[in-house]
DNA sequence: CTATATTGAATGAATGTTCAGCAAATTCTG
DNA sequence: CAGAATTTGCTGAACATTCATTCAATATAG
């Protein structure tokens, strides 16, 4: 319980796929890349108003004016590293959501472990999307990409919950029960990233489960680990 | 629908208490005010990165060296603004419990309510909750009083959920129940925050308050404005 | 050899901090 | 109580630093 389960999977420029261009010389897109991680990492290093073009291009190993040339602005490198961490999001719950079937249920709660999935949920990706979001409402380019649960993805929850409401008859008022379950995965994730509480991404997952559990009592039950479909 | 419910009160130097002092030599405290206000202000209006000193200084009306003169520094002067959010907030939840009387449901519903008051919830103070949350994580100095939802909020809301499961003999998990209580109310703040789809107070009461009515569905049910107690 | 990617020093703008001086308030003094 | 002396709050120009951007020179691939 003392461990804090929010490791950051492999950091710099491991994660580039093609070692054989990894000298001089890389293509425009692999160079694009990996100046879009040096700068999550240095977003989750050092917040947003400590970022630097000079610790953008020291993290990625190569000289200053680098990012002028690939990116024309730090501005412009900030939108692209964005609009990435947006992308890889969307089709992350794409993908889960395409993988869970056609049974509803199954489908919401492959949403809601999707958002716990380490390779999402981590410390640095957490720490990279709350620097943005701290940016968002001064910056009129952030807004759209920062709230990484957008129109599709809350129309998605609005209707899985509506289905669910109808096929079990319940209560609730769904409109307002998918707004409380995306602001509550967000709420999550913003524990997670400040990181002080003892809140893991196993014990957020229990609290989105909790809360499955409670608001759809006819389709879930308690299982060994977390929750089954009835 | 249409109209965003999210008006700022008053701004500016009108909030001042004292008019007497309001001309050349005021207290020391009523300056620290006044500039904290102003810096408020500036972190809603043009976010953290982009909050000069200067910014604070125009908006108070006075001369640009003053923020050194009465904080020592720009670092000063934030954690003195993030200390007197804190402060403000702590007293608003904690005022609102001591007013709700004894019942546990009552009380409960109370502190809710509370997080979505005019005098907390509105645009300015929530952009510069949000723009201290992007910094949190690389300034430990943020990091205590970043989360506004305290370890003695946090247990609160812990023992209200727990009372009113031993009430009445719900099944949830305590501890994972308020953990998604409290982290809803801070994902509602956020989407408040963000301001994008039409979420306004109400919405975002009606949703924490059906959170309440699934969770503890012999404790409330629905009424005229928002939930009743049973 | 040509085109392209990269370097790193130079530049200039933005901004936090300092501080000598000024002015209002307060205390002292005759 | 008047006026001098002192304390206290305040000003804004000057300074130093940090940082994004530019670009001429250089290295590499094809």
């Amino acid at each position: 319980m003392k461990t804090i389960d929010l490791e950051d999977e492999p950091t710099d420029v491991e994660r580039q796929s093609s070692p054989e261009k990894r000298g001089r010389k890389a293509s425009k897109e692999v160079r694009r890349q990996q100046l879009i991680e040096a700068t999550i990492d240095s977003l989750a290093k050092r917040g947003y108003s400590e970022t630097t073009m000079a610790d953008v291009a020291d993290g990625a190993k190569l000289s200053r004016g680098i990012v002028n040339f690939h990116f024309e602005s730090k501005e412009k490198l900030l939108v692209a590293t964005l609009q990435y961490m947006y992308d890889e999001y969307s089709a992350h719950w794409r993908n889960a959501y395409d993988k869970a079937g056609d049974n509803t249920a199954d489908q919401l709660k492959a949403l809601v472990t999707a958002d716990f999935d380490r390779a999402i949920c981590n410390k640095r990706k957490l720490a990279a999307w709350c620097a943005f979001w701290g940016e968002a409402k001064s910056r009129p380019t952030y807004q759209a990409l920062s709230g990484a649960r957008d129109t599709d993805y809350q129309n998605l929850l609005s209707d899985l919950c509506s289905r669910l409401k109808a096929e079990a008859g319940y209560a609730f008022e769904q409109q307002a029960l998918a707004l409380a379950l995306s602001a509550l995965l967000e709420g999550l994730w913003l524990r997670l990233m400040m990181g002080l509480e003892d809140v893991t991404r196993e014990t957020a997952l229990q609290a989105a489960n909790e809360f499955l559990l409670t608001a759809f009592p006819r389709h879930y039950t308690k299982g060994a680990s977390g929750i089954q479909r009835l």
